[in-house]
DNA sequence: TGGAGGGGGAAAGAGA
DNA sequence: ATCTCTTTCCCCCTCC
Protein backbone atom coordinates (compact mmCIF):
# COMPACT_ATOMS: atom_id res chain seq x y z
CA UNK A 1 0.00 0.00 0.00
CA UNK A 2 1.37 3.43 -1.12
CA UNK A 3 2.49 5.56 1.82
CA UNK A 4 -0.31 8.37 1.27
CA UNK A 5 -2.49 5.71 1.83
CA UNK A 6 -1.03 4.55 5.12
CA UNK A 7 -0.92 7.77 6.42
CA UNK A 8 -4.68 9.10 5.15
CA UNK A 9 -5.59 5.04 7.46
CA UNK A 10 -3.61 5.77 9.84
CA UNK A 11 -4.88 9.16 10.95
CA UNK A 12 -8.38 7.71 10.90
CA UNK A 13 -7.40 5.18 12.85
CA UNK A 14 -5.85 7.81 15.07
CA UNK A 15 -8.92 9.94 14.69
CA UNK A 16 -11.23 6.76 15.90
CA UNK A 17 -9.07 6.26 18.91
CA UNK A 18 -9.26 9.86 19.78
CA UNK A 19 -12.67 9.15 19.93
CA UNK A 20 -12.27 6.35 22.56
CA UNK A 21 -9.95 7.93 24.57
CA UNK A 22 -12.51 10.74 25.27
CA UNK A 23 -15.70 8.49 25.90
CA UNK A 24 -12.99 6.19 28.53
CA UNK A 25 -12.82 8.78 31.07
CA UNK A 26 -15.98 9.34 31.75
CA UNK A 27 -19.64 7.77 31.74
CA UNK A 28 -18.88 5.34 29.34
CA UNK A 29 -21.74 6.37 26.94
CA UNK A 30 -22.15 4.90 23.93
CA UNK A 31 -22.26 7.52 20.85
CA UNK A 32 -24.49 7.12 18.54
CA UNK A 33 -22.02 6.51 15.66
CA UNK A 34 -19.70 4.13 17.54
CA UNK A 35 -20.31 1.48 15.51
CA UNK A 36 -17.87 1.63 13.43
CA UNK A 37 -15.30 2.69 16.02
CA UNK A 38 -16.20 -0.61 17.45
CA UNK A 39 -15.30 -2.29 13.94
CA UNK A 40 -11.75 -0.79 13.97
CA UNK A 41 -11.26 -1.71 17.32
CA UNK A 42 -12.52 -5.43 16.11
CA UNK A 43 -9.87 -4.93 13.03
CA UNK A 44 -6.63 -3.70 14.95
CA UNK A 45 -5.28 -7.45 15.93
CA UNK A 46 -2.90 -5.96 19.22
CA UNK A 47 -6.59 -4.75 20.10
CA UNK A 48 -8.49 -8.06 19.07
CA UNK A 49 -5.72 -10.22 19.63
CA UNK A 50 -5.57 -9.02 23.65
CA UNK A 51 -7.78 -12.01 25.32
CA UNK A 52 -10.74 -9.64 26.67
CA UNK A 53 -10.84 -7.82 23.44
CA UNK A 54 -11.39 -10.95 21.29
CA UNK A 55 -13.72 -12.59 24.12
CA UNK A 56 -15.72 -9.25 23.89
CA UNK A 57 -15.97 -8.35 20.56
CA UNK A 58 -15.86 -11.33 18.51
CA UNK A 59 -18.78 -12.62 20.74
CA UNK A 60 -22.27 -12.98 18.34
CA UNK A 61 -23.69 -9.79 20.13
CA UNK A 62 -21.45 -7.17 19.08
CA UNK A 63 -20.16 -4.32 22.33
CA UNK A 64 -22.65 -1.34 21.96
CA UNK A 65 -21.95 -0.54 26.08
CA UNK A 66 -18.44 0.94 26.14
CA UNK A 67 -18.43 0.38 29.61
CA UNK A 68 -18.44 -3.32 28.66
CA UNK A 69 -15.39 -2.39 26.20
CA UNK A 70 -13.23 -0.60 28.62
CA UNK A 71 -14.30 -2.64 31.49
CA UNK A 72 -11.42 -5.95 32.03
CA UNK A 73 -8.80 -6.24 34.49
CA UNK A 74 -6.63 -8.07 31.98
CA UNK A 75 -6.30 -4.97 29.43
CA UNK A 76 -6.66 -2.06 31.66
CA UNK A 77 -4.81 -3.82 34.59
CA UNK A 78 -1.85 -2.55 36.54
CA UNK A 79 -0.23 -5.84 37.37
CA UNK A 80 -2.59 -6.58 39.52
CA UNK A 81 -4.63 -3.00 39.83
CA UNK A 82 -7.59 -2.01 37.94
CA UNK A 83 -7.12 0.99 36.79
CA UNK A 84 -8.62 3.33 39.02
CA UNK A 85 -11.15 5.03 36.39
CA UNK A 86 -12.60 1.92 36.51
CA UNK A 87 -12.66 0.20 39.73
CA UNK A 88 -16.26 0.98 40.56
CA UNK A 89 -17.34 -1.20 37.63
CA UNK A 90 -19.92 -3.69 39.09
CA UNK A 91 -17.66 -7.37 39.32
CA UNK A 92 -20.92 -9.07 37.15
CA UNK A 93 -20.00 -6.56 33.86
CA UNK A 94 -16.50 -8.04 33.95
CA UNK A 95 -16.09 -10.73 31.37
CA UNK A 96 -13.03 -13.55 31.72
CA UNK A 97 -10.49 -14.07 29.13
CA UNK A 98 -10.22 -17.00 27.47
CA UNK A 99 -7.27 -18.71 26.78
CA UNK A 100 -6.82 -18.25 23.24
CA UNK A 101 -5.24 -20.80 21.23
CA UNK A 102 -2.66 -19.82 18.03
CA UNK A 103 -3.59 -21.28 14.93
CA UNK A 104 -2.53 -24.67 14.48
CA UNK A 105 -3.76 -25.71 18.12
CA UNK A 106 -0.59 -24.78 20.24
CA UNK A 107 -0.73 -22.91 23.40
CA UNK A 108 -0.49 -18.94 24.28
CA UNK A 109 2.88 -17.12 23.05
CA UNK A 110 4.79 -16.25 25.68
CA UNK A 111 5.03 -12.31 26.42
CA UNK A 112 8.36 -10.49 25.24
CA UNK A 113 10.10 -8.58 26.81
CA UNK A 114 9.76 -5.72 24.09
CA UNK A 115 5.88 -5.99 23.82
CA UNK A 116 6.08 -5.78 27.60
CA UNK A 117 7.77 -2.18 27.22
CA UNK A 118 5.53 -1.56 24.18
CA UNK A 119 2.55 -2.30 26.32
CA UNK A 120 3.87 0.05 29.31
CA UNK A 121 4.75 3.06 27.15
CA UNK A 122 0.99 3.12 26.24
CA UNK A 123 -0.17 2.99 29.68
CA UNK A 124 -0.39 6.25 31.00
CA UNK A 125 -0.39 4.77 34.67
CA UNK A 126 3.15 3.76 33.96
CA UNK A 127 4.95 7.20 32.74
CA UNK A 128 6.14 7.62 36.04
CA UNK A 129 8.47 3.99 35.18
CA UNK A 130 9.15 4.39 31.18
CA UNK A 131 8.09 7.38 28.49
CA UNK A 132 8.76 8.05 24.81
CA UNK A 133 11.29 10.33 24.02
CA UNK A 134 10.79 10.47 20.15
CA UNK A 135 7.40 8.05 19.63
CA UNK A 136 8.28 8.16 16.08
CA UNK A 137 11.53 6.78 16.03
CA UNK A 138 10.95 4.71 18.79
CA UNK A 139 13.15 5.74 20.97
CA UNK A 140 12.17 5.83 24.56
CA UNK A 141 13.00 6.03 28.40
CA UNK A 142 13.33 4.92 31.85
CA UNK A 143 12.65 7.11 34.88
CA UNK A 144 15.33 6.32 37.30
CA UNK A 145 13.04 6.75 39.88
CA UNK A 146 10.62 3.91 39.13
CA UNK A 147 12.88 1.76 36.48
CA UNK A 148 12.69 -0.92 39.73
CA UNK A 149 9.35 -1.03 39.91
CA UNK A 150 8.75 -1.33 36.42
CA UNK A 151 11.39 -4.11 36.37
CA UNK A 152 9.60 -5.63 39.47
CA UNK A 153 6.26 -5.38 37.32
CA UNK A 154 7.87 -7.26 34.38
CA UNK A 155 9.04 -10.20 36.57
CA UNK A 156 6.09 -10.32 38.65
CA UNK A 157 3.92 -10.96 35.27
CA UNK A 158 6.18 -13.69 34.44
CA UNK A 159 6.00 -15.09 37.22
CA UNK A 160 9.55 -15.60 38.02
CA UNK A 161 10.98 -16.73 40.84
CA UNK A 162 13.12 -14.25 42.28
CA UNK A 163 12.60 -10.44 41.82
CA UNK A 164 13.52 -8.88 38.47
CA UNK A 165 15.67 -5.86 38.97
CA UNK A 166 16.02 -3.13 36.43
CA UNK A 167 19.68 -4.88 36.17
CA UNK A 168 18.63 -8.50 34.43
CA UNK A 169 15.86 -6.44 32.40
CA UNK A 170 18.94 -4.25 30.95
CA UNK A 171 20.95 -7.46 30.43
CA UNK A 172 17.78 -8.68 28.84
CA UNK A 173 17.65 -5.65 26.26
CA UNK A 174 21.40 -5.95 25.75
CA UNK A 175 20.49 -9.18 24.10
CA UNK A 176 18.54 -7.54 21.90
CA UNK A 177 20.85 -5.77 20.04
CA UNK A 178 22.28 -8.40 18.85
CA UNK A 179 19.30 -9.07 17.02
CA UNK A 180 18.41 -5.62 16.52
CA UNK A 181 14.55 -5.35 18.03
CA UNK A 182 15.75 -3.08 20.80
CA UNK A 183 19.19 -1.03 20.72
CA UNK A 184 20.92 1.14 23.07
CA UNK A 185 21.55 4.47 22.53
CA UNK A 186 23.98 6.95 23.96
CA UNK A 187 21.67 8.85 26.57
CA UNK A 188 21.16 7.08 30.24
CA UNK A 189 18.56 4.52 30.47
CA UNK A 190 17.79 5.45 26.79
CA UNK A 191 16.73 2.66 24.30
CA UNK A 192 15.14 2.40 20.84
CA UNK A 193 12.94 0.11 19.11
CA UNK A 194 13.76 -1.51 15.71
CA UNK A 195 11.78 0.51 12.99
CA UNK A 196 10.23 -3.21 11.89
CA UNK A 197 9.46 -3.81 15.50
CA UNK A 198 7.74 -0.22 15.86
CA UNK A 199 5.63 -0.93 13.20
CA UNK A 200 4.43 -4.23 14.05
CA UNK A 201 3.32 -3.10 17.47
CA UNK A 202 1.96 -0.20 16.31
CA UNK A 203 -2.11 -0.52 15.77
CA UNK A 204 -2.20 1.99 12.74
CA UNK A 205 0.38 -0.69 10.96
CA UNK A 206 -2.82 -3.50 10.88
CA UNK A 207 -5.43 -0.51 9.50
CA UNK A 208 -5.49 -1.33 6.11
CA UNK A 209 -8.37 -0.34 4.76
CA UNK A 210 -8.59 -1.83 1.49
CA UNK A 211 -7.68 -5.44 2.93
CA UNK A 212 -10.12 -4.39 5.67
CA UNK A 213 -13.57 -3.59 3.14
CA UNK A 214 -11.84 -6.91 0.95
CA UNK A 215 -12.91 -8.87 3.87
CA UNK A 216 -15.95 -7.21 5.22
CA UNK A 217 -19.07 -8.45 4.14
CA UNK A 218 -22.16 -5.88 3.70
CA UNK A 219 -23.74 -6.23 7.43
CA UNK A 220 -20.91 -8.18 8.96
CA UNK A 221 -20.00 -6.06 11.37
CA UNK A 222 -16.55 -7.75 12.15
CA UNK A 223 -14.40 -10.54 11.36
CA UNK A 224 -13.06 -13.23 13.88
CA UNK A 225 -9.40 -13.39 14.78
CA UNK A 226 -9.11 -16.01 12.71
CA UNK A 227 -10.56 -15.33 9.65
CA UNK A 228 -9.04 -11.86 10.24
CA UNK A 229 -5.56 -14.04 10.16
CA UNK A 230 -6.43 -16.56 7.60
CA UNK A 231 -7.36 -13.58 4.69
CA UNK A 232 -4.63 -11.42 5.39
CA UNK A 233 -1.98 -13.47 6.40
CA UNK A 234 -1.54 -11.63 9.18
CA UNK A 235 2.27 -11.48 10.59
CA UNK A 236 1.66 -11.11 14.23
CA UNK A 237 -0.81 -13.14 15.38
CA UNK A 238 0.66 -13.96 18.79
CA UNK A 239 0.92 -10.90 20.47
CA UNK A 240 -2.21 -11.67 22.44
CA UNK A 241 -1.31 -10.21 25.63
CA UNK A 242 -0.75 -6.52 24.25
CA UNK A 243 -3.59 -4.63 26.43
CA UNK A 244 -2.87 -0.61 25.68
CA UNK A 245 -3.77 -0.38 22.11
CA UNK A 246 -4.52 3.38 22.80
CA UNK A 247 -0.99 4.82 22.25
C1' DT B 1 36.47 8.33 44.88
C1' DG B 2 31.96 6.35 44.87
C1' DG B 3 27.68 5.41 42.88
C1' DA B 4 24.86 4.77 38.90
C1' DG B 5 24.51 2.98 34.69
C1' DG B 6 26.23 0.05 30.96
C1' DG B 7 28.42 -4.14 28.60
C1' DG B 8 28.87 -8.80 28.11
C1' DG B 9 30.23 -13.88 29.15
C1' DA B 10 28.32 -17.92 30.89
C1' DA B 11 25.09 -20.98 32.63
C1' DA B 12 20.50 -22.07 34.10
C1' DG B 13 15.42 -21.89 33.64
C1' DA B 14 11.13 -22.23 31.21
C1' DG B 15 8.16 -22.98 27.58
C1' DA B 16 7.06 -24.40 22.81
C1' DA C 1 15.70 -33.61 22.84
C1' DT C 2 16.21 -29.17 20.93
C1' DC C 3 15.64 -24.44 20.33
C1' DT C 4 14.43 -19.80 21.67
C1' DC C 5 14.06 -16.35 24.88
C1' DT C 6 14.97 -14.87 28.74
C1' DT C 7 16.83 -14.92 33.72
C1' DT C 8 20.45 -14.87 36.89
C1' DC C 9 25.05 -14.12 38.40
C1' DC C 10 29.19 -11.93 38.12
C1' DC C 11 32.82 -8.96 36.83
C1' DC C 12 34.55 -5.06 34.71
C1' DC C 13 34.23 -0.41 32.48
C1' DT C 14 32.74 4.47 31.90
C1' DC C 15 30.82 8.65 33.28
C1' DC C 16 29.49 12.25 36.38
Amino acid sequence: MASVEQDRLGQAFEDAFDVLRQHSTGNLQYPPDCKDYVTVFNHCPPVVGSPSYYNLLSSEQPVYNWKTVFNHPVDLRLEGNIHPSLQNIPENQVVQAPVLQQKGGKGRKKLRLFEYLYESLCNPEMASCIQWVDKTKGIFQFLSKNKEKLAQLWGKRKGNRKTMTYQKMARALRNYGRTGEITKIRRKLTYQFNEAILQRLSPSYFLEKDIYSQYVQPGQGYLSLNSWNANCNYPYTNHYELSYPNC
